[in-house]
DNA sequence: CCCAATGTAGACAGACCTGTCTGGTAATGT
DNA sequence: ACATTACCAGACAGGTCTGTCTACATTGGG
């Protein structure tokens, strides 16, 4: 045992985290429930921010992993990744994007997990306009802009509608931004 | 002075909940803004959920009386709905949806606030369905739904992006999803 | 005029928060 | 074998949180 104390500690952050807002989670909490003693955790991460922007980091390089190894390029591929976020959307424990909701929890836009968010908005918004470069799309940049605005608005309709809702209008709506 | 306690206490929730969150905001620096005792607080909200509710509920209230100023029907009052919401979204001091940050800071769906915020979104809803209906859509169940999702990512959009991007993209994504 | 409602000021309890510190144990690398 | 590193257990400080309480002032309706 014992060398995995920081992943114990960073997979106990991100369902806490997650499941129940970074707020309401505190670190006594998270260092009981991932068996680790307080001066393990300092150890690790210098402080709670360091946690959440860890956290947040993890989360982001997973669903980088996660949407490499999708197939097929251009509006294929697009379909795959939105086919995939929309069944994570709709599944049970959804409890809306991660970085969507930390943004909500995190009101200054200086607040280094705001950094996190903003990176992951960067790169996804690129990974659309790489996309719809590849299938000859007219306007790329605008595009990516619409695409982006799916994304965001699928997490928030998992979140808060019925399961099914989020799957079926993102895509009607991927439909119809993308044909234009 | 004095009997209008109630009203600075919601004032100042609704600016403090609003622009800094309702978790980072306690109850003292509510009553300390407001200038308000804190049995007084106490005496007209039970609790600080209570406060969170009623902030939740005037801001339900204001944007229902705000939408039913807007003029036209069909297609015409729905432009000028999303109009609306657009600029609210691309002006500065926007902090996102008040209703969209508060389920993000609620994790439980049982929440009291998470009820008002339920309540907003089927309003939005049927307004959605009813406008179009009157303009002759095809599918107003459907269609209310794309508008929806297009609400939410304004909202977000507004909160996360530069300034001009949700208003834009909003125009762009509106044409889009009416137009089928 | 008096009573009830509404207001102010602030102490207090009990819980929880982050972050530091001490002290001792087990595994690792050289 | 031994030093280093990682780890566990838990006390502690200093602060903040919600909600209750006492004690007193003001105001408006009957």
């Amino acid at each position: 045992m014992a060398r995995d104390a920081r992943r114990r500690i960073l997979d106990t952050a991100a369902r806490l985290f997650y499941g129940e807002g970074v707020h309401t989670v505190g670190i006594d909490r998270i260092i009981a429930e991932a068996g680790v003693a307080k001066a393990t955790f300092y150890h690790h991460f210098k402080s709670k921010d360091a946690l959440v922007c860890a956290y947040l980091t993890a989360h982001f390089d997973g669903q980088r992993a996660e949407f490499a190894t999708l197939p097929g390029t251009g509006r294929a591929k697009l379909e795959a990744v939105f086919a995939r976020i929309a069944e994570v959307c709709a599944s049970p424990g959804f409890r809306g994007c991660a970085f969507l909701n930390a943004a909500a929890e995190f009101a200054d836009p200086a607040h280094p997990a705001r950094g996190v968010v903003a990176e992951y908005r960067a790169w996804f918004r690129s990974l659309m306009r790489r996309l719809l470069a590849e299938e000859g799309h007219p306007d790329p940049e605008a595009g990516s802009r619409l695409l982006l605005l799916l994304r965001d608005a699928t997490a928030v309709s998992g979140a808060l509608d019925p399961p099914d809702q989020a799957r079926e209008t993102t895509e009607a709506a991927l439909d119809r931004l993308l044909t234009a």
